[in-house]
DNA sequence: CGTCGGATTGAAGATACTCAACATGAGTGG
DNA sequence: CCACTCATGTTGAGTATCTTCAATCCGACG
């Protein structure tokens, strides 16, 4: 299956066969599986390593009072938790496991490593965390100014994008293990409202999800509905060349 | 005044002279005024320097279609608009000024050089870009999980512990000079609302805001309203020890 | 003195919430 | 194999928050 956050750091710059081995040895090296709803970082606690989901899905969460609970980002394979680890004092969220999920342990120096030297690994980090970035601001726009039924279809389609990014889903479906319960807090609706407009989508004949995968029926509009604008995602490569990754996922921009 | 920067980065770390001086050095070289509502950077152009706010009020805003528009952070002086520009192809948002506000435009040598020392400063900076990304994630709390009155109180609470890291506001007090639509835009809802909510605020003897300032008449009350953890700020200081910064925005948290 | 951006107020309406009941389906134990 | 439970999904009815549209007010500034 290859390593998940070399295929994701790929659609950006092109590694040499050296970085690639590199960044492999970095995410075999000590792992963990994670059982689901397991906490995987607690806020307030300082993270002694950085984490790199392998498999699986996890959440970046913050518990309100009265059990409220917002997710912020969803993390999946290739997907680094946690570089503040390393650099803040301590989590100031928690990270948990959607479902069953393997985080590979990355020691603290090593990626320091990684990240100090000059070279095109450090600046394929700089954009990880550059384009988690954005993808946090693209959340807030969702909340600022979509409206419930916009919102649903950007965080899916964004999801979408995502997963064909590190070589998981084709061109209109993907795994999503998600409760209607878990989309809510990552949208900030109630369940309810939650499945009531995925019913309407589902009666369109916009969306299927089944047996914990959604599949996008009609995708140009499904993407309309969206506003979806993948420019955020910073998924056009400019450093040494292009070509070669035979499947990258810019048509779905 | 001395350098904002310097002054917020201290927050986190301890800086020698010669670290002090060369920041200074990095924000003193071009400078450029922009007009109140100028845009600063646009969406989709490659930034070609990175910029460092010294004095104003700028915001990251994203312009959507039938007019509105979407504020997702606010610029302070010491704010660094741009690391994104000179790791990212283009840009996926617009920064816009809100008042007369100036710009140090920093070479992207210089900042590369910074970013990739194994120094305090390079630390400092990650610090910066982390803690950028945690409040971005405050705002999507905000939008999805607090009510109009909460999300309102959270961000001028925060805006006034961000003034006060940079030293210019005191205990309760702080120049904001936005109007309610922009707030609106920021919190993502109708300027009437905004209107209604800050109207209350008001004849509770919460706030005031006269002449472009912000005064928090009853801080503790407020703090509660807006449920407010300061946490995600990551103010805490552990890197060389502490002491000697007289004022430090702490007792706020 | 008139104009213009911004603030304020009112009334009607929509989106999304709350509460609550009920359905479904997987898993468990008798 | 059925009864039971538990988590999740579905549906209905009433309600609240926030929006929309519109009118009015206010102060700064030409």
């Amino acid at each position: 299956m290859g390593n998940r956050l070399t295929r994701k750091l790929e659609q950006f710059v092109r590694l040499s066969p050296t970085e690639r081995l590199r960044l492999d040895k970095l995410a075999g090296k000590r792992q963990k599986v994670y059982r689901a709803n397991e906490i995987i970082l607690e806020e307030r606690t300082k993270a002694e390593f950085v984490l790199l989901v392998v498999s699986g899905l996890a959440a970046r969460c913050k518990i309100l009072s009265e059990g409220r609970r917002q997710i912020m980002a969803f993390l999946i394979p290739g997907d680094l938790c946690d570089i503040e680890g390393f650099v803040l004092n301590a989590m100031d969220h928690d990270i948990i496991a959607v479902t069953e999920t393997v985080c590979a342990h990355l020691a603290v120096a090593d990626v320091e490593e990684l990240l100090t030297e000059t070279s095109t690994l450090t600046r394929a980090l700089w954009w990880s965390t550059m384009t988690d970035s954005a993808i946090l601001r693209e959340r807030i726009i969702d909340h600022g100014s979509r409206d419930a039924r916009e919102r649903i279809c950007h965080l899916i389609y964004e999801m979408l994008v995502r997963y064909r990014v590190i070589g998981v889903a084709n061109s209109h479906s993907f795994p999503f293990p998600i409760t209607q319960e878990l989309l809510a807090d990552a949208t900030g609706m109630t369940p309810v409202h939650v499945n009531r407009i995925l019913s309407d989508l589902r009666t369109e004949g916009l969306l299927r999800w089944k047996d914990k995968t959604v599949t996008i029926l009609d995708v140009p509009r499904f993407k309309e509905i969206a506003q979806f604008d993948g420019c955020y995602l910073h998924l056009e490569r400019t450093f040494q060349g292009d070509a070669e990754v035979s499947e990258r996922a810019g048509d779905l921009l």
